[in-house]
DNA sequence: AGCACGCCGACT
DNA sequence: GTCGGCGTGCTC
């Protein structure tokens, strides 16, 4: 045999290096295959890490090509479409492939990878056929066929929780999760795998309950950036097994090495943990989409709220419109308390009434005791004599600190009148369960909020205090569930704001038993009007259409660009002579780090149509790779910084 | 990123 | 004559 080369994907953030590699495969070295983890001279004999994307007999750089200097491991950990993905999602977002594989492929663990070897090593003994599927007989009516026919759905689910049986006994979980649960057992019944991304470990609990009762425990695969490292890439091996799985984790889960993939299923996508917070900064729902269409899958973006960016999908005809269940909860609007209390008297009333039998929600804005304090003498806001952030207090009688650095205001002093008392504005969770320990005597009272988790509540009755986003299932689901602070939530400015507010609402309405009442306190308008219909379908249509007539996202996609105004200048020079092109700015902004005199930082935004996405990427990825080969002072930022979609401009307005 | 290559000012 | 400034280009 003669010579083998191999082109390579080096791992650099560096968007001059954002290309295939070529190198020749040293004679004796075996096991360099495509997919595989090598260590490659980059320049002289310094040593990059990188993947094998390809082998072949005959080399297709002209220059000189230099000898892999060895193979990491055997084991093909990025598989070819994989690797199509990275690529394809790496351009739609206008920034590198191996920045999307650091997502994708979990650090290398020498041991678990030995033992996953080991346990293939024997040939002889076929791996054994995968269990067969428990008998669930209601799961066949969830959505029949859509893995065969290969659709693409946007889910609406409506909420309510339901008890599954598990090794550990039985589990109450949404019954959003049996439903995706029932759709990847299509894809399993068909010997192909299904990818189930959630936003967190809350809902992959969840799903994880439901795939053990709908498919056996011995076919899921979790990938949870919560595990240990081992753990995690134990998970990552399975995966590419290639057995019919179910693999559930959180966003980087969508770039799982699935081969046979039946159903990619994306939970919640309106959520914000959904979006990478690193570059390229790509959303799930966005890979799920550019995945979706490399490899024919059937595709389903679900939640408990429809988001505008899966309204606008339905609009376009990419996506179906589907709904599973109905609206089995009553949802009254109500007017806060003139009491100067947040609880609306009907909440107090829908409260006792389920106190008889079931635990009660509320959910509340803002975590511990007072999320502000002010002057008792001037009134003035209590601000941080360090970094002016806001000053509040944990618990009661607690010191006062502020939210922002942590620091302690010991011995405050009001700056405009002397005055040395702090009162609390507002209430935070803590407060308001103090509160309603007093009104109901003798029930118990738990907070859940990002200091003190808690995924689950028994049925027993009790009033869980718990803040968006952190409320516990509760066993049979709760009698009543009370939103408070949704004034608060509406009045802050933000593109998304409205629809974040329903989406949260959603779910925790989401947790209500049948029949229950669910309070929305202080809410009014269109976003109230959502929560109370029986589907948020046409909130999210408005939405949309209003988005529409602003040219704001989803209606449009955008890129944000940052860096000297010479470089910015070029990079908008470079995308003129677009019919569906603006550009708002460039207007200068706070240059962040160690600013000199001189340093001036601009930033403008580019709206653009989707179809042109292609073209911006393109164009804009080659500013930034020419200002990159630039010189620049030694830690100064780089002189061009370019993302698409991203959200924060717009949270402003 | 880092480092070599390359073409204009003040030095033994 | 040469040493060295850092603008420009490249990494298989």
């Amino acid at each position: 045999m003669g010579e083998r080369f191999a082109r390579v994907v080096v791992d650099s953030r560096l968007p001059q290096l954002d290309r295939l590699f070529e190198y020749r495969v040293p004679p004796g070295l075996e096991g360099v295959e495509p997919g595989v983890r090598v260590r490659v001279p980059l320049r002289g004999d310094r040593m990059t890490a990188g993947y094998v994307v390809e082998v072949a007999d005959a080399r297709a750089w002209e220059g000189e090509v230099a000898d892999i200097e060895k193979l990491v491991s055997p084991v093909p950990v990025l598989r070819p479409e994989v690797w199509a993905l990275a690529r394809a999602v790496a351009d739609r977002a206008a920034g590198g492939a191996a920045d999307v594989l650091r997502v994708a492929i979990p650090g290398r663990q020498a041991r678990v990878e030995k033992a996953w070897l080991e346990s293939r090593a024997g040939d002889a003994a076929p791996p054994p056929p995968p269990p067969p599927l428990p008998e669930v007989l209601e799961t066949a009516a969830v959505l029949p066929g859509l893995v065969e026919a290969r659709r693409r759905i946007a889910l609406e689910c409506a909420g309510g929780v339901a008890a599954v049986e598990t090794a550990e006994g039985t589990a109450w979980i949404g019954r959003w999760a049996i439903a995706l649960a029932a759709l990847a057992r299509q894809a399993l019944e068909r010997g192909e795998q299904a990818i189930l991304v959630v936003p967190d470990h809350r809902e992959q609990r969840q799903l994880r309950l439901a795939l053990e009762a709908v498919v056996g425990v011995e076919r899921v695969v979790e990938l949870d950036a919560r595990q240990k490292n081992p753990e995690r890439y134990r998970g990552f091996l399975r995966c590419i097994d290639d057995e019919p799985v179910a693999i559930i984790g959180p966003r980087s889960a969508v770039y799982a090495p699935a081969a046979r993939l039946g159903l990619l299923a994306v939970w919640e996508d309106g959520d914000p943990l959904l979006a990478e917070p690193l570059s390229p900064w790509v959303h799930a729902r966005d890979a799920a989409l550019v995945r979706q269409g490399q490899s024919g899958c059937a595709l389903v973006i679900a939640g408990h709220a429809r988001s505008t960016d899966a309204e606008r999908l339905v609009e376009l005809g990419h996506l179906e419109h589907e709904r599973l269940g109905a609206q089995r909860v009553r949802v009254l609007p109500a007017a806060l308390a003139d009491d100067g209390r947040r609880v609306p008297a009907s909440a107090f009333a829908a409260a006792r009434d389920a106190l008889t039998s079931r635990p009660v929600l509320v959910q509340v804005g803002r975590p511990g005791h007072a999320p502000g304090l002010r002057c008792a003498d001037c009134g003035a806001r209590g601000r941080c004599t360090a970094c002016g952030g806001p000053l509040g207090q944990r618990s009661r009688g607690a010191a006062p600190a502020c939210r922002l650095c942590g620091r302690l205001a010991a011995g405050w002093r009001c700056p405009s009148c002397d005055g040395q008392r702090l009162v609390p504005v507002g209430r935070g969770s803590s407060r308001i369960a103090e509160e309603l320990g007093r009104a109901f005597p003798g029930v118990p009272v738990v907070v859940a909020d990002g200091a003190h988790e808690r995924l689950t509540v028994d049925a027993r009755p009790r009033i869980v205090v718990a803040t968006r986003g952190a409320e516990p299932v509760a066993d049979g689901g709760y009698g009543a569930v009370v939103l408070l602070d949704g004034d608060a939530l509406l009045a802050h400015e933000g593109l998304r704001v409205a629809e974040e507010a329903v989406r949260q609402w959603a779910a925790a309405r989401a947790l209500a038993a049948e029949g229950a009442t669910v309070v929305l306190a202080g809410v009014v308008g269109p976003a109230a009007a959502a929560l109370t219909g029986d589907t948020t379908v046409p909130f999210a249509k408005a939405e949309l259409a209003e988005r529409r007539q602003l040219r704001f996202p989803p209606a449009v996609r955008t890129a944000s660009v940052v860096g000297t105004p010479d470089a910015v200048a070029e990079a908008l020079e470079a995308l003129e002579g677009s019919e569906h092109l603006d550009v708002l700015g460039p207007v200068a902004v706070a240059s962040d780090d160690r600013a000199r005199p001189g340093d001036e930082v601009q930033r403008a935004i580019v709206r653009f149509a989707y179809g042109d996405g292609p073209r911006v990427a393109g164009i804009v990825r080659a500013r930034v790779l020419t200002a990159a080969s630039r010189p620049r002072r030694p830690g100064a930022p780089a002189r061009l910084r370019i993302r698409l979609d991203d959200p924060e401009p717009f949270d402003g307005l």
